[in-house]
DNA sequence: ACCCGGGACTAGAACGTTCTAGCGCCCGTG
DNA sequence: CACGGGCGCTAGAACGTTCTAGTCCCGGGT
């Protein structure tokens, strides 16, 4: 008969294991594991030895079940978007501190927004944070009369009651982008277009009013695009095709903007040279070396600890402040080697 | 006085409240909802319209508490890596017929993997799928004591009791590129290698033999690389500096081909003409047009399939099968337009 | 001497589900 | 007519945790 019990076999051990061992209550046992005040110092040291002897881990579920606090975000996001990678970094580094989880769901071809959300809704999530979320706006508001819900990197118009909106002014940063090229000298300026993606109406309208704005209304010029490489590489060869070629291109994205670079480099078009690109998110790969893009940069930190700041605040208030709140943020032109002056 | 009680205010409705709707019992309605036999049609019917009237949503982790089944399965990614993103996808899939859910947890550079693993043990997972995991053999080990593990392209040399691994043969897909290439006439072969990441030893390994195999074992060369599209520049950068260049390059994966690329591009080395270049997983980068990067394809479908066959095999199983299996599917040259026939 | 406050600890009820019994009922069989 | 057996359904106990409402004891103020 050993004066402490062991753990039992084949079973994750449990608080009543732990209390056991210790010989305490399973209440008491529950107040050290979860730092709360009301134990001695002496019984809470036995009882982590007690509790590290037995490998006790606490059940999440468990825990979640009985209080009514789930401390758990979920988190929509895209797999084959690197922007979203790095939006879920800055989420999980913005929700640990706040003290809560994350309860990742990822859209890809084969799995739509709705199973996504779905299963986000099962675990019984307090506030969801959608990255670029495509739903339809009705969609949105039955979500959020459930519970909160934060939208980032898409605007809605009109505002969805209920949800908040934290994103990037994505007009402004088209703006900046041809501003930049114009006080390069740059005159005819295309824009690669990003299709139905969020934000793309914005970066489109960004362009044209600043291409308004410096009195080039008439050069405008926006071609369909998308958000991958390809995208690019096809707007770009119908390009080098037809008639007069511009000098600059604003893309959509960085992986836009990539298909553009290597269609002009195997083309033996130079850039900056003969022609300038910008891109739009300052992703890892506008930062390679051999890239070395000329973006217009999303604060993604900053992005993430807003959405999770929103939710937070959502999920803590008491739900007075209803109506969907839009956060916008600056973004910020990074100049590197892709565009240059104009060649005379 | 309604007939039909209403939902609670405020609160997610649960078992008791349908129950309460439709006049039944809460396990009856419980009985309905996972679709186990023992309701009459006309009832079954009548509770499915109460739940879908009031809004009724399954509460996952009161489910996964009480079952002790939890039929859950945890997946540690890489958020940075297309190739995981892949996988992921992959095993979404393959695990919703098997009856299983997915958790996910991201493994980023502020967030290592023993957390991303901690966080998955406390969601009570019922395996780990580990993507490419950069553990120490001995915490591998582990994990295993406590719970199924698969390892998902990484070799684990010697085998880890109780972790079974599934991945590409790495060093016979490295066979194929050099014999590909020889074949095409090159004999000045070099090889960018993969550093510390998994599979790299392998595909090292395999570019080795292969060169000896074709008495090429004089002219090998590996040089040190990385898994990301800078990596790939800076190797060949340093080779283009010095002395004789080689007519041909394996890199390590598709992402460091692509570096190689470009800079080759920018240098104006003709790709094939000059130069050709293999990468290696067909990920998407490589069938991209416009790069159509000939490359080692790993059948990502079936990889995931496995990784869930044989976790979903180890917990339905009585733990007979302890010691750990490898499972090595075979990989396929994919060839593109970045290798060609030595220039006379 | 008495009460009162508070710290350390405990018993037992929640939380929302599934599982194990077991209850009536109707039907077919002997 | 009794008996067994399936079907439709229900009551109540789990699961592992947290929360509520104590109990007990000790020290200090009246």
């Amino acid at each position: 008969m050993p004066p402490t019990p062991g753990p039992p076999e084949g079973k994750r051990p449990t608080l009543a294991d732990v209390a056991a061992r210790a010989g305490v209550s399973v209440a008491l046992v529950s107040i050290v594991m979860r730092g709360a005040k009301g134990a001695g110092a002496g019984t809470r040291e036995r009882v982590l030895e007690a509790a590290r002897e037995i490998g006790y881990r606490p059940d999440a579920r468990a825990r979640l079940l009985r209080s009514n606090r789930s401390r758990l975000l979920g988190v929509q996001f895209g797999l084959q978007h690197p922007f979203h990678a790095d939006l879920v970094e800055g989420v999980y580094a913005a929700a640990e501190p706040a003290g809560y989880q994350i309860a990742l769901s990822a859209v890809a071809p084969s799995r739509g927004e709705r199973h996504a959300v779905e299963s986000l809704l099962g675990d019984r999530c307090e506030a969801l944070i959608l990255l670029g979320p495509q739903a339809p706006a009705p969609r949105l508001a039955e979500l959020a009369a459930q519970l909160p819900v934060v939208s980032v990197a898409r605007r809605l118009r009109p505002a969805v009651p209920g949800v908040d909106v934290v994103r990037t002014a994505d007009d402004e940063g088209a703006r900046q982008a041809v501003d930049h090229l114009v006080s390069l000298g740059h005159r005819d300026i295309v824009h690669i277009d990003g299709g139905r993606a969020p934000g793309a109406a914005d970066r489109r309208r960004g362009y044209r009013t600043a291409m308004n704005h410096h009195g080039l209304g008439d050069r405008t010029r926006v071609l369909p695009g998308g958000l991958t490489e390809e995208d690019g590489a096809a707007a770009v060869r119908s390009l080098l095709g037809d008639g007069p070629r511009p000098t600059a291109v604003v893309a959509f994205n960085d992986r836009c903007a990539t298909g553009v670079l290597d269609v002009l480099l195997r083309a033996r078009v130079a850039v900056p040279g003969e022609m300038s690109v910008v891109g739009f998110d300052d992703s890892h790969l506008a930062r390679l070396a051999h890239i070395s893009l000329t973006t217009v940069g999303q604060d993604v930190r900053r992005l993430a600890e807003l959405a999770v700041g929103r939710a937070v605040e959502r999920v803590e208030g008491d739900g007075a402040a209803a109506s969907g709140k839009e956060t916008v943020i600056a973004p910020r032109l990074v100049v590197r080697g892709t565009t240059g002056g104009i060649q005379p």
